[in-house]
DNA sequence: ATTGTTTACTAAACACTGTTCAGTAAATTT
DNA sequence: AAATTTACTGAACAGTGTTTAGTAAACAAT
């Protein structure tokens, strides 16, 4: 009886075919102005059957945001290969700054939109993708203590503070609220404080 | 000819009437979900009527954004009287965090909405209320070098440093990314990690 | 092969949204 | 008193997310 399982690969594919449209609308013109109308009319279906795989356009967002964090974590994955504990945290933190500036639309789903967080709140499911990416910051940070570069044990608030730094750099520039500065200065003021916080974070933690 | 005068002294009357409507949804159901309809209807006018004092949503939301910036440097101010120059910009990261808690939906309209920056693009003007609580921080900071707490001589990069990571820190909690943590011990977290970026500025700025 | 049933889909509607504009009634000027 | 300006609104436009009733095709049971 293998009908039960070529409709539910028609299902997925169906979820998929979607979440293309989905995404390709989402980044050319952003969230904002995507609406289900168009989504469906890039698919050729009707609105109506949208709502036949996702339940709404919040659960619809939040697959693209687990997408988005696989693609954080790809970029972030060979790390691994570098020696000194604390370059590879450097290297994560330009990585990370490189990410969102770069993919801005999807930085926003990840971190900032709350649509995504709401899908997974209404299932009370965790925020794994969340979780995991917060892990592999906690691990770096480990990896620096073990090494001998940072002597504070609490990683855990060591991650807080290191991942507000980042996330308050990019999302102020990202939100333009760094328009005290010229366009063309802007992304050199993150470096140098970028530079200034790695020099902090070396000496102190 | 006192007919023009009082003409205006209505015109901004009606503006005040319609502003304080747009707050009072604003702030007890959110940004998204205030429409100009329910706001005409507190007011007892029509949609129209609104669009007659406010360019559209994005200046009316623009008008509350210099509001919000206004209590947030009312609250600032009385940092002055703080004679230590340390324990000023303490306490000035205190009060931020407690103004950002206390006002989720005045902070997003401050620092993360797009529509009050859309406001100003369109009329070409600068970020005033953004520069000028910048300048409150350069300033505090600036005191700093001065009593000899800071070596570190680019007051703007610090500033900048300092700003990211308080924003980071409060944007992430606003908008519930801090559910790795539970929800009582969210603001604790919030605590150590700013007692320890304290430890950082202090140390090496 | 012909029923009955389930599945996949959609047109249309519901209740909204921001915004514009023609038309009206009152206030002001001539 | 007539002409003009001002203030306001009803209705419409063009959209939005979402639900529902109904249809046609696919499948299962006889």
């Amino acid at each position: 009886m293998g009908i039960l399982e070529r409709k539910e690969r028609e299902r997925e594919d169906m979820r998929r075919l979607i979440l293309n449209a989905a995404r390709e609308l989402f980044l050319e013109q952003g969230y904002e102005k995507t609406s289900i109308r168009n989504i469906a009319d890039v698919i050729e279906y009707s609105p109506a059957t949208i709502y036949l795989y996702y339940k709404d356009k919040n659960e619809l967002f939040f697959a693209l945001h687990e997408e988005a964090f696989l693609k954080l974590m790809e970029e972030l994955s060979s790390l691994q290969t570098i020696q000194d504990s604390f370059a590879r945290l450097i290297e994560m933190g330009h990585r990370y700054i490189k990410f969102a500036v770069e993919n801005p639309e999807l930085y926003d789903l990840m971190f900032i939109m709350k649509a995504p967080i709401e899908a997974l709140a209404c299932r009370d499911e965790v925020w794994e993708d969340g979780l995991k990416s917060f892990g592999l910051l906690k691990w770096a940070i480990q990896e620096c203590v073990n090494a001998g570069y940072f002597k504070n044990t609490d990683i855990e608030v060591s991650a807080i503070t290191i991942w507000s730094y980042m996330h308050g750099l990019v999302s102020i520039y990202l939100k333009n609220r760094m328009s005290m500065f010229q366009d063309n200065q802007q992304l050199q003021r993150m470096q140098q404080s970028f530079v200034l916080f790695t020099k902090m974070i070396k000496e102190t933690l």
